[in-house]
DNA sequence: AGCGGGCGCTTTCAAATTGCAAGTGAAAAT
DNA sequence: ATTTTCACTTGCAATTTGAAAGCGCCCGCT
């Protein structure tokens, strides 16, 4: 169960987006699908972050019953997993490359090259279109299955 | 102590955001003071969501920390005290409204008129300025303080 | 000057969540 | 047939949360 029964975490766009990654590893989750072309269970287990076993399990599940992905056994393999992102996670895009671009402004220990939040702010459209692209690409090697 | 000695929050833009409002209380607390023009401890412990006290002055000195809130003591009655956002922290609103969009988008229980996300995907420039335009509006009545 | 109430926290303690480590069971590889 | 890989699950200690009560400062009243 949830703990939406006290307080109906929807309603409020604000709420209702952290009810569903207003989380540490959903966010880390999204960003490994997102961003990292990431979508086998073991990839996750290997996140720099260091998730363990039992919070992946957890949040991977939750993220499927908040329709953010989708659980597919690996047809060539059945012992392995791999989860797609759907329209909706897809459809965060946007907002996380924006969420990107204000971290690489005030984190002074930021990885990320200034070249990338240049990019999305001349054209933000093709900085999301590019990221589209690559989901698609890495989908692309697995969408023949269940 | 926080949690960053094991693993550093920041480097990674996607993790040094959700070092930073990655939490379902910080992500509250910014709507308050971006969005609903809430500025006072007591504001936002009034919150419909029902934030503990405890949590509440944690999450408060958490983002001072995080230097997205200056603290204040009302000098007009010093047994009240009220947070003021820094510009990191209105850096954010565009990533923000980008979420709110999104969540408009997907929560079926939405209360966010249609009209919202139009106007931004519209012209999202103008949205923000209007905002913004809001907080400088109700600090205003503020900003003669330490 | 004294006193009662409002206000911003802090403390207490039980309950929920997290995180590590060690299983478990199905499927692949040997 | 046996071992190994893989995606979880379980057990349990440690951290975090949440509801309620407490504390100290400041203000307004008399």
């Amino acid at each position: 169960m949830k703990k939406s029964d006290k307080i109906r975490w929807s309603g409020c766009p604000v709420r209702y987006a952290a009810g569903v990654f207003g989380d540490k590893w959903c966010f880390v989750l999204l960003r490994d699908i997102l961003l990292h072309g990431k979508r086998y269970y073991g990839e996750f287990a290997a996140s720099e972050e260091g998730i363990s076993t039992n919070i992946l399990a957890d949040r991977l599940s939750r993220l499927e019953g908040d329709d953010m992905l989708t659980r597919h056994v690996d047809p060539n393999k059945r012992s392995k997993v791999f989860y797609l992102p759907t329209r909706k996670a897809r459809a965060l895009l946007p907002a996380f490359l924006g969420m990107m671009v204000w971290a690489t402004e005030f984190d002074e220990n930021t990885e990320a090259p200034a070249s990338f939040a240049k990019a999305f702010r001349e054209d933000p459209k093709a900085a999301i279109a590019w990221y589209e692209a690559e989901i698609d690409r890495v989908n692309a090697g697995l969408e023949y299955s269940s």
